[in-house]
DNA sequence: CGCTGTTAGACACATGGTAG
DNA sequence: CTACCATGTGTCTAACAGCG
């Protein structure tokens, strides 16, 4: 290619053109034609090389060693970042903890090798909103101490979204579904709930999960609700609640409660 | 609730190349 | 010589889920 156009810019020339006419009908700079000139024993495009290796860039041998150290039975267990540093304490340094990464995911043994489990993606759902007073309930069970070391009584609290009015509560000394399911039956008769009108949502433990307590929503039809596992801000003013209010009540009336 | 492990991405830097 | 681009590496940080 190059060679080319050199011979049809000399062609060119030699007929009464210009240098850089000829090679602006080219598309080429004068220097570069220089350039192609001074060096015409290489001339092999360079452009867009499909692989250009840096002198720093990780030899073969130092990519095994990675592999090599990294299967090693003290090390095949840990993740980069603790082998870079146990070798560091021995003096040896292969690469960067995330060279190691990246040699590691390239021959597909970056499966998680240390204690804790992969990241999973979990979809966060729908945002469940409270426009009007009775659509949304939330509820927990809260320990209350006694005169008595050690000994708690529970408070088991529903309140309405909307409005933050506490729609029922019961103090036991222990924690039951039978409680919550006998405690949500009152309510719901209390506040005149109608099937499918309400979401009752809590977080996930077991009287809120047990059998009674399902069941009694189920017959009162009662949509139930549960935060997401090890996420704390499900409820309420988290930054991004999967219960959400609109609520157009002043905050004094809420601190009320 | 705070820490940990993992990963992706942003960024800085070095290197090697072309274009002007 | 400078500007610019592509690529590889190192460092740092944020995000996320799990764990104690």
């Amino acid at each position: 290619m190059k060679q080319m156009a050199i011979q049809l810019i000399d062609e060119a020339v030699q007929a009464g053109a210009r240098y850089a006419q000829a090679c602006n009908v080219l598309g080429l700079s004068c220097r570069t034609l220089r350039r192609w000139h001074q060096d015409t024993d290489d001339l092999q495009d360079k452009r867009g090389r499909v692989k250009r290796i840096p002198s720093h860039a990780l030899t073969d041998w130092e990519k095994r060693r990675i592999l090599e150290v990294a299967n090693q039975p003290a090390y095949k267990s840990l993740p980069p970042s603790q082998i870079v540093p146990k070798l560091a304490d021995r003096d040896i340094y292969i690469a960067s903890e995330s060279s190691f990464y990246r040699v590691l995911k390239e021959h597909g043994q970056n499966n998680h090798r240390g204690k804790a489990q992969p990241v999973r993606k979990v979809p966060k759902p729908a945002p469940v909103v409270a426009r009007a007073p009775n659509t949304a309930w939330s509820w927990d069970i809260t320990f209350l101490p006694t005169q008595i070391r050690g000994q708690f009584l529970r408070l088991y609290m529903m309140i309405d979204v909307y409005s933050r009015n506490i729609v029922g509560w019961e103090i036991h000394e222990d924690e039951r579904s039978e409680h919550a399911a006998r405690l949500m039956e009152k309510a719901c008769l209390k506040h005149q709930i109608k099937p499918d009108q309400l979401i009752l949502h809590s977080d996930n433990g077991s009287p809120m999960k047990g059998a009674t307590m399902l069941a009694t929503l189920q017959r009162l039809g009662v949509v139930p609700s549960f935060s997401r596992p090890s996420v704390s801000d499900d409820i309420l003013g988290g930054a991004l609640p999967y219960l959400e209010v609109r609520t157009q009540l002043p905050v004094d009336s809420l601190c009320r409660h």
